[in-house]
DNA sequence: ACCTGAACACCGTTCAAGT
DNA sequence: ACCTGAACACCGTTCAAGT
């Protein structure tokens, strides 16, 4: 802080210790919502997260959608980046499939408070489908394909299904982790409403089994059937 | 308006004629997003839709969330009437999940706008996965399937597959529709930043795919596939 | 007792006034 | 020229003052 020429006055409460930049900007937003969830995320907040005047984010980032599309692009390109590494490594398409899955679910358990908005954000472009919603990995993905063999029809079928997949299951799995908690505290951890469960005998009955957590089991039997929908629709059509 | 019974002063801008009413208010919230997305729902704005004091929706509902979480109910509750009159109708256990389905699917295409909601609202409880989140709707799905001769444990374990599948797919399907379309108007319904699209030549290749809509193909197909699954999962586990 | 609307504690963002 | 912070146009919600 008091380096000599940061002229700055108070200390941030968090990690930023020099020059405003709009990746410390950004970066900040991701720890935040990590920390306290969307729903906390305030120009103003972050400002004084950041410890500086909350006018200053403005220089920086054109507003606070902006923010957002730009917390959900470092979630992204981090999972990007992992795939980069892999692209000339040698493999058939179906392990790619299986890394990139795993890769993505892996982005989304690090930040289950970020992925609904990852999900939900208007894409750029119609065919910019979450959660592989940047050009450049529709465009690693596309020529991964290809490259094994697609035809640009086949592999554009694969895009869909693979992200149609991934949504869907990543979603529910981080919604099940307990994203928010800002509402009143929950009254207890069990039996969470057993008592309404009255008229509902079969719900009641499978208590336990609803309760249980398999999700990482369930995923990737999703994805083998996944890798077998895409390995069919090559041969059939 | 002037029926004579009604002291209210000024006409409401949209239908509602007579007293304030909880299933009123929440109605107007459905056509208010059906009409100008969820972005410009506020209680404000929902009080002069409904031509009254933004105050008096607060005495039929407690606040904002549990407005949405209303909403929520409203296209929720829409399908399961549907599929209730169905309860008693002969049939397979896969008809049962196709008819289910396209209900559910239809419901998403007619709110758009409210589908997001649908997906990423907390659920009351965390087995309770979204887009068949209401307690009435799960025991339903659990008890056909334990009527078609499926243990606890495969009927969970369906519900869980199903609900993926619905949510990915809906999610896709509705937000390529152009839910939003509030921010500055596209530049032009054409070429969407194919300039931009220099350094990634399979996706420029493949823009035309990219950009067809196969969304009814495509959803049949996974849920025959689905079907697949859950046939397999019967007879394996 | 019931209802209204002024008031409070916030927002995101603009912009004039300072340096 | 650059940056700050006062000010604007909104929010959701409370609550005292009216009927």
């Amino acid at each position: 802080m008091a380096d000599g020429l940061t002229g700055a006055g108070r200390p941030g409460t968090a990690a930023s210790p020099r020059q405003l930049t709009r990746g410390r900007v950004v970066q900040a937003a991701v720890e935040f919502v990590d920390k306290h969830g969307m729903r906390e995320l305030t120009m103003r907040r972050l400002g004084a997260y950041l410890g500086v005047d909350p006018m200053a984010i403005y220089r920086h980032v054109p507003g606070r959608d902006a923010l957002l599309d730009a917390v959900v692009g470092v979630v992204v390109d981090d999972v990007l980046e992992v795939m980069r590494r892999e692209e000339a490594e040698p493999g058939t398409w179906d392990a790619y499939l299986e890394r990139l899955a795993h890769a993505v679910r892996g982005a989304a358990l690090a930040h289950p408070q970020v992925f609904p908005l990852v999900a939900t954000r208007p894409p750029a472009a119609p065919w910019l489908r979450p959660p592989l919603r940047s050009v450049r990995w529709v465009e690693l993905f596309l020529r991964t394909l290809r490259g094994a063999g697609f035809s640009g029809r086949q592999a554009v079928a694969a895009y869909r299904a693979f992200t149609s997949f991934l949504l869907g299951h990543l979603l529910l799995e981080v919604s099940a982790i307990g994203v928010d908690t800002s509402p009143v505290d929950e009254p207890a951890p069990t039996d969470p409403g057993v008592g309404d469960l009255a008229g509902f005998p079969t719900v009641a009955g499978l208590q336990a089994e609803l309760t249980e957590d398999h999700s990482a089991a369930e995923f990737q039997r999703a994805l083998d059937d996944l890798v077998a929908h895409v390995a069919a629709m090559r041969t059939g059509a």
